[in-house]
RNA sequence: GGUUUGGUAGCUCAGCUGGAUAGAGCAACGGUCUUCUAAACCGUGGGUCGUGAGUUCGAAUCUCACCCAAAUCACCA
């Protein structure tokens, strides 16, 4: 039931202006006594060069329908508040009859292939890698639920003279011993440990570069061990990804597009797009913008070379409506370069390709950076995370049947929602105290307002039934208008790319559903019993369904 | 210097397609567990919405200028 399109279809009865135009104007107050829609007359005021004030009433007067409690202008305003008992009986039944559907949505459909972690080879993961990936799960999972086929790639960076370095450095340093114990710890140690003794030994940079140049050649030995480091790096990247509850469908990374760079490289030249600039070869993008590189001064590919090889194979491989990249603010030129250039090419489709940018994590005021030690290992604090969410149970719940899991639930759901609940293009300090919260805005306050609705829905032990779903109070119909929500929060966060919108939500109808608890007793056997409970399970419902779409575990008790 | 993003309570942030008294969380202080999980709820204090103009009946929200911070500005990714 849509109680402002009820509203649009009454006022557009009354009033000479289209119904889109109508739908714009119409508000939410702020404050509740002043009902549950508003209509200002301002607008109207200025064509009609009346008093707002009158127009507003003369509406109001105009207008009667059951479905609201009151229809009265106040001031310039035409108030409309919904009759609570009809709003919740509808909105109940509806999230009680589409179950974990409520919500589902037809705003497009197609392939979406979505550039998302790529962490590289043979490096840890940091909290920079986490936002790219729980940013794109999160924006899977919402673009799945209205209507598209999401396809997660996880790009990876497993190629590049940096392993010619490693290659070198494992050789002087390294055992195979250690690597099989520990590969992403001790590779990266081998890398810290070359980059610091080349400072003292410029040879050693030559000797990386030879090591490379073999492994482009195909020398046997040098692709063994590239694919041994690729392979146990990738191990541990699954590792993570299965705490984190996040699947992948393709692990084409850098060396995948390794012979498709050349035929692009052909393109441009035929397309007569490729000059001579310094020695590189460019692609001219206007007077006073910097031209894209396609190849350095010395013949090699670069990272837009194998960004325009990776986006003409995936529109021919998954033909997408859309193509998402995942990636930290900073690239933003890199791929407005990257479409540019496709444009050039002739390939209009460069419109549907969007950068989705973040913000920087830093530490103490600093940007992370692997190469000066200031970086924060994403493992260290999934596992710091689950640890404290252990402690918090002895303390709180000590009994608690499956701790271990649970634990983890919480522990990673904290770190997950901290991650997904700021507008992604904030900028945010690392504090592990600050990330592994579990009070206020957490991830776990909505975790823990779920399991009380759940533990309440255990002890009922009762077949809700369907009919009479009617609620009076200011509580329950706070929670019934949260949740009468959800479709169009849904709606507004896919089409933004924006989690945090749904994020925000779980926050705001936990919050309600709280208050709701706090002040009305659920288990009294009385006439409402069962719309009492009808509430309790659509709140779980959704709230589920919204930590669904965020990546985040419900956990039923904790 | 150019471009982009941001500047709202002590701290972290909502609100930004203009609307009715600017909202949360944390921190501080006080209250609520014999009753459905106190990871909760209730209350108190706390604001020149960076600055200055402009548009408008009305601006945190739109425009312009300026100040501050961050990212970025051809052979890294």
């Amino acid at each position: 039931m849509d109680f402002k399109q009820k509203v649009v279809d009454l006022v557009s009865e009354q009033v000479d202006l289209p119904k889109e135009k109508i739908s714009m104007l119409i508000e939410r107050p702020k404050n509740p006594k002043m009902g549950d829609y508003a209509f200002p007359a301002f607008a109207l005021a200025k064509i009609e060069h009346k008093n707002p004030a009158l127009i507003a009433k003369n509406i109001a007067e105009k207008i009667s329908d059951d479905n609201f409690a009151s229809i009265q202008a106040v001031g310039p305003y035409v108030n409309f508040a919904i009759d609570h008992a009809k709003l919740v009986n509808a909105t109940l039944n509806d999230v009680l009859t589409e179950k974990e559907h409520f919500g589902d949505q037809k705003l497009g459909e197609g392939n979406v292939p979505i550039d998302m972690s790529s962490p590289n080879i043979a490096k840890p993961m940091s909290m920079g890698h986490l936002r790219s990936t729980v940013i794109g799960n999160s924006i899977a999972k919402t673009l799945e639920k209205v209507g598209y086929t999401p396809i997660k790639i996880n790009y990876l960076g497993d190629y590049g003279t940096q392993f010619g370095k490693l290659i070198t450095a494992y050789r002087l340093w390294g055992n195979e011993e250690d690597v099989k114990k520990d590969p992403i710890t001790n590779l990266f140690h081998y890398y810290v440990k070359f980059h610091e003794e080349a400072e003292k030994d410029p040879k050693l940079e030559d000797e990386g570069r030879a090591a490379f140049k073999k492994l482009e050649n195909g020398d046997e030995e040098e692709i063994k061990l590239w694919k041994w480091f690729r392979e146990v790096s990738l191990q541990e990247f699954n590792r993570i990804y299965k705490e984190l509850g996040v699947t992948f469908d393709s692990y084409n990374g850098e060396a995948f597009f390794n012979d498709k760079m050349q035929p692009v490289v052909d393109e441009l030249r035929e397309k007569g797009l490729l000059e001579e600039s310094r020695g590189a070869q460019v692609v001219n993008l206007g007077e006073d913008e910097n031209p894209a590189l396609i190849l350095k001064s010395d013949g090699s590919s670069l990272y837009m070379t194998r960004d325009l090889a990776a986006a003409l194979y995936r529109k021919k491989e998954y033909d997408f409506v859309m193509s998402l990249y995942v990636a930290g603010g900073e690239q933003t030129g890199h791929f407005k370069q990257l479409k540019q250039v496709l444009k050039k090419m002739g390939y209009d489709w460069s419109d549907n390709i969007h950068h989705i940018p973040f913000g920087l994590i830093t530490q103490g005021g600093k940007k992370l950076s692997t190469r000066k030690g200031n970086v924060v290992f994403l493992d260290q604090v999934l596992k710091d995370a689950v640890s404290l969410a252990e402690q918090q149970i002895e303390e709180k719940n000590p009994n608690l049947s499956n701790k271990k899991q649970v634990a983890h639930d919480v522990g990673v759901g904290a770190v997950v929602f901290h991650d997904l609940k700021n507008d992604r293009m904030d900028n945010f300090d690392f504090d592990l105290e600050e990330v592994v919260r579990f009070e206020g805005d957490t991830g776990p306050y909505v975790q823990y307002t779920n399991a009380r609705a759940q533990s309440i829905l255990r002890k009922a032990n009762k077949e809700i039934s369907m009919d009479n779903l009617s609620l009076n109070d200011d509580w329950s119909f706070a929670v019934a208008k949260a949740l009468a929500d959800f479709p169009a929060i849904v709606e507004k966060a896919s089409e933004k790319f924006e989690p945090s919108i749904i994020a925000k939500y779980a926050l705001d109808l936990s919050k309600k559903f709280n208050k709701y608890y706090a002040n009305v007793r659920i288990l009294d056997e009385d006439d409402q019993l069962n719309a009492r409970l009808a509430l309790v399970q659509a709140t779980s419902i959704v709230l589920t369904e919204a930590l669904r779409l965020l990546g985040v575990n419900a956990p039923k008790e904790m």
